[in-house]
DNA sequence: CCAAAAGTGTTAGGCTTACACCCATGA
DNA sequence: TCATGGGTGTAAGCCTAACACTTTTGG
């Protein structure tokens, strides 16, 4: 085989770390393998990118396949191409992370069903190829964006408390904030709605309800502002 | 040809942006295409991903090929990979920041020689392929790592004044900063030393000359400091 | 002695952090 | 009435940003 052709003897191929947020733990969908080679392994969900579509569309192909969700928040984050990366031959893989709500969640029936699931963040290790560097790095990733943009939203319902909020964001970050400190700071950003709706039927006082303002966010991120949490 | 076959159809390839300091302003390495497609046109330097070579490697080939510096700063930024990106066939590229300082570059003489320039990256429109989008993105990146870490010394020659230093940030962020205020915030992060000798044969008070001290920056960067500028 | 860039401190305002108690609800 | 989480303000310290003059050298 001449050297040329050596070149295309390579695959791509794309990961997903979806993340999710449930009883106050960040969640990690994930795919039980079964096939060889790492049979029986936890996996990130992926695929091979399609000859005839564009890079970003192999994520979404793969999360609306398995979730159902049409639109989401996905952002690529890293390229990993070590030579035995994969033990069947040449495949580089692009790393996306996305954001979806567990509720708006439907796992799709059928063969997929017993081998899909979220998994704490915090309790997984031992996934299939290089996956456990890659959700490493995704998670990083996160933490990073958290903070200077607010990303995040979708992983709440549309309506959220402020409590909901900062408990996504210290599962995020992985530390406890202080409540005043943290409303202060959400506040006066200027990117949330009051629904002026309450939460019903809780065992405490209810907390008010808020909406996400994109149009706000957009408007803020164009004339610059920080998100330092 | 089979399914399966069709994603060997496809290739992987390196972009390598490849920024240098010189006479007050950020430069970038370019090469002129010798052939079809986009045949005189510049753009940057790169290469398909060898079948037996990490992904990395890849970039640091090209980049110790074309200038002869074997350990530069190296990040990964972004893998573009739109569908028509190539005219040739489906090719997806990583591209690559590299920081280099543009005394040490040697451009290979032979049959590179005419084609390999350094330009201002001011002055750059109109390469092949997608490569200034590429470009953009990395110029981007360089900008924000700059304000979230100490590089940019790969830039400059290993010792120099703080003015040099202000005068690259100032290129690379394409703005103005107050002088003493740079001082301070520099001198405050600790990881410079000085070499207590003076800049020779200038036309005004001599400057002190400094060095980057890679320990002490390996330590914050460990426990953690900021580097907003 | 002139031109050129080096070098140097202070102040005001804004942001960050730390911290403790009362409120509204369901059980 | 109790348990639970919701909601609120202030003060100290730190960081940032604005700002102008003297020093040292070569020509």
């Amino acid at each position: 085989m001449s050297q040329q052709k050596q070149y295309f003897k390579s695959a791509f191929s794309v990961d997903n770390v979806i993340f999710g947020f449930d009883e106050r733990a960040l969640m990690v969908l994930l795919i039980k393998r079964g096939e060889q080679p790492y049979q029986n392994y936890w996996a990130l969900p992926g695929d091979l990118v399609y000859p005839e579509e564009d890079l970003r569309d192999a994520p979404m192909r793969v999360l609306t396949q398995l979730t159902g969700i049409e639109d989401m928040y996905l952002e690529q984050t890293k390229t990993f191409g070590k030579l035995n990366r994969h033990p069947s031959g040449r495949v580089i893989t692009v790393a996306y992370l996305s954001l979806v709500n567990v509720n708006q969640v439907k796992l799709v029936p059928s063969s997929f069903a017993n081998t899909v699931r979220w998994f704490p963040v915090k309790k997984i290790e031992s996934l299939a190829f290089d996956h456990d560097e890659i959700l490493a790095y995704c998670l990083n990733s996160l933490k990073q964006s958290v903070q200077q943009k607010p990303i995040g939203f979708e992983l709440l319902s549309e309506s959220f408390t402020l409590s909901d909020l900062q408990d996504l964001y210290e599962a995020i970050l992985d530390t406890k904030l202080d409540k005043r400190n943290f409303r202060k700071k959400i506040l006066s950003m200027d990117i949330l709605i009051d629904t002026d709706e309450l939460q019903k039927g809780v065992a405490h006082r209810p907390a008010r309800l808020y909406r996400f303002d994109q149009n706000k966010y957009d408007y803020l991120k164009q004339n610059g502002f920080s998100f330092g949490i």
